[in-house]
DNA sequence: TCCTTTGTTTATCGAACGACAAACAAACCG
DNA sequence: CGGTTTGTTTGTCGTTCGATAAACAAAGGA
């Protein structure tokens, strides 16, 4: 198909980019579309033009988002031999994400919209549902270490243990934003993972024999 | 003193405990003044009279919310005789509070305004300052049952026990705007509790035998 | 070349924002 | 009772919100 009329004088892909940036630094209802407008460098009919609504234009940039941001903990629970490696690459993987010193220091799935007027719940809702995915992309993981034989049966329950790493990956977040250094967030992760043998029966290792060549990535 | 002049017609405490029902639905930024000016069924000019300005007002409803909501797991932390059980019974008050049936199912401190627009920046600050007092006093009576005797110096260091409980708090404010319910929350301190024993090298305990006889608040 | 198509700019929409000044109402003091 | 003090209401300030219509600009097709 032949291009007609007018093209673009703006890259969508560059656009979308810089758009994540700032919902990323302010949020969703915090950035307005003047705010977008200054900083993608067009006017705000542009973006309805290329994006549609604000909320179209975020989820988007959610979807940019996951793809980018959200890849290497999700390729950390997707290629770790063990459930107990991957839960462990799993959450350095986020702890490297939310402390990039080039990017606002917390996950956009927890803060971007967790609170807000009304009329957007819609989004928050939606947010809600992407956290729902990761406790469930948690959970199947720990279901295949059990298919693996990697990993017995928890009396506490696999969900219990799903929903506990991704209240510390969604607790991580918040320290983040509070200004925890990738250390001292190394320091929770350690502490969430000796939880790890007295969960699933394993024979009980010493924080300080923790396996600490493990990838982070 | 005298009382001079026409005395008001609605009672402070009153409208503060309204206006904090409100912040607490909807965050900060995402309560409007009309939204508080018809809630407390007084007009705009009367909540600046009576309180300054929104981020005054908001301040002052989370001063109330302290001594409110924030009292049981602060209790918690006081009165349990041991470090262990201080942060059971701490992390269990706060799971009860975050799922009352006639509130929001959250804590204000860490989802009423994580994020959003630059003007409002110190409020984001003053919330994490009350999350950082949080922290202190989490590290706070780890220290006292160390003074006590009923807990060994653990080996991650008393800090990082510290933020790791802090940590799970904070993700629990996330599980429960999710919709969790108090009962997976339990499972979620269950497993988080796993942690202790290791942590502080205590004698492993299985999570089937978990002191469940403490008392919640 | 001229028309169609598409993108961008400009201007603006109505509504809501936080905040306040002035007018009005109701209490106490003498 | 009049005068003072204080609280409340009314109206509106200038700004910004998300969103769009109309005018203008630049490309391809015939």
């Amino acid at each position: 198909m032949a291009t007609r009329g007018r093209p673009r004088t703006f890259d969508p892909d560059t656009a979308l980019r810089q758009a994540l940036d700032l919902f990323w630094e302010r949020g969703y209802e915090g950035t307005s579309l003047s705010d977008l407008a200054q900083a993608l460098g067009i006017a705000s009919a542009s973006i309805y033009a290329c994006f549609g609504s604000k909320e179209d234009l975020f989820r988007k940039v959610m979807a940019l988002y996951g793809t980018t941001s959200g890849e290497p903990p999700r390729r950390a629970l997707r290629e770790q031999p063990t459930a107990r490696a991957a839960i462990h690459a799993m959450l350095r993987a986020t702890a490297d994400e939310i402390t990039r010193p080039d990017a606002p220091h917390y996950c956009m799935l927890v803060l971007a919209a967790p609170t807000g007027a009304v009329e957007n719940h819609a989004v928050r809702e939606f947010l809600a549902g992407l956290r729902h995915d990761q406790l469930t992309a948690i959970g199947d993981r720990l279901a295949r270490g059990l298919a693996d034989g990697d990993l017995t049966a928890p009396p506490a329950g696999l969900d219990a243990v799903a929903r506990y790493y991704t209240t510390v990956v969604q607790g991580l977040s918040v320290q983040a934003r509070d200004g925890a250094t990738r250390a001292e967030l190394e320091e929770v992760i350690t502490c969430a993972m000796a939880a790890w043998d007295t969960l699933t029966c394993a024979p009980a290792r010493p924080v300080f024999m923790e396996d600490s060549a493990e990838s982070p990535r």
